[in-house]
DNA sequence: CTTGCTTCTACAGTCGCTGTAGACTGTAGG
DNA sequence: CCTACAGTCTACAGCGACTGTAGAAGCAAG
């Protein structure tokens, strides 16, 4: 069996050196085989294993999310009820986050489409963010970074 | 003047206690006035500045930004292209990751229909997982978590 | 006086990495 | 062989915007 060292791994999956080290660390991979020198050392079955994590963060599914996953994957036999429940469930929340994302998009145009460039004591940006009636509907979940 | 205490301007700008702590440390809020017995005290003022700072963050405004709008805002005379800048840039990248939300929907969407309820051999969500051909576009930054 | 709420400080935890420091290993060229 | 230089190692701090915890002290009402 062919082994390969953590770059070459980094590079055959796309992802980062240090992640694939933090993703040992959080044992969302496995512990790699060691050299006699303490390098890592994997084989095929890793890339494999970590260009699945990689679709999976890809679509936005939260390392908990993909640790399911893995598990679901290797009771063979089981039906793919609980894997289809947490690609729905993921689907609704990245749907809520653009309907979020979608009324905050129509506050600013609203807000900036107003903005004349004139001096700060009338500019309706601020006006905007002064004014206790403009804020959006009253109980919402504060808005993640960007 | 009238004195309110911490818990008190948390409910006049519905902002956690914690987080008006926290927004002191990191200089966002100035330091409050205190009690004899050591506790924050607030003014009408403080709602006025809590309150334009939960209106920013609501719209997503990165605390940085909302740093240098308040700086702006007491550089009266100083017309508003920062500002104008500050929430088109914030708005431009809302959109940017609606786009990004997008797609992903899609290929949830996609996943997620084609899905059949048969064992974890054949379910179609693992085989898009497994599937190396089934990326979204090759170079993207990672998804942020929801 | 007691009960129970509010406030205080200081620090750890969230999520998914990324970056840094300082040391060691492996490889290619001269 | 030696020297570069790239790759790898561990351990830990930092990001952003908070939230939660522990343990102590203050405050208001009954």
């Amino acid at each position: 069996m062919k082994k390969i060292t953590i770059g070459r791994l980094s590079k055959a999956a796309n992802v980062k050196v240090t992640t694939i080290r933090y993703y040992e660390s959080i044992e969302l991979m496995g512990k790699a085989e060691r050299s006699e020198s303490g390098q890592r050392l994997y084989d095929d079955s890793s890339i494999q294993r970590l260009s699945f994590i990689r679709h999976a963060r890809d679509l936005g599914f939260a390392v908990d999310d993909i640790r399911e996953l893995i598990e679901l994957q290797t009771q063979s036999g089981s039906n793919c009820k609980a894997v289809d429940e947490i690609a729905r469930s993921h689907l609704s929340s990245v749907r809520q986050r653009i309907r979020q994302l979608g009324s905050l998009e129509t506050e600013l145009e609203r807000m900036v489409s107003n903005c004349k460039g004139n001096d700060i004591g009338t500019c309706q940006i601020m006006k905007s963010l002064n004014d206790h009636s403009a804020c959006l509907s009253e109980a919402h979940d504060r808005i993640k970074p960007m």
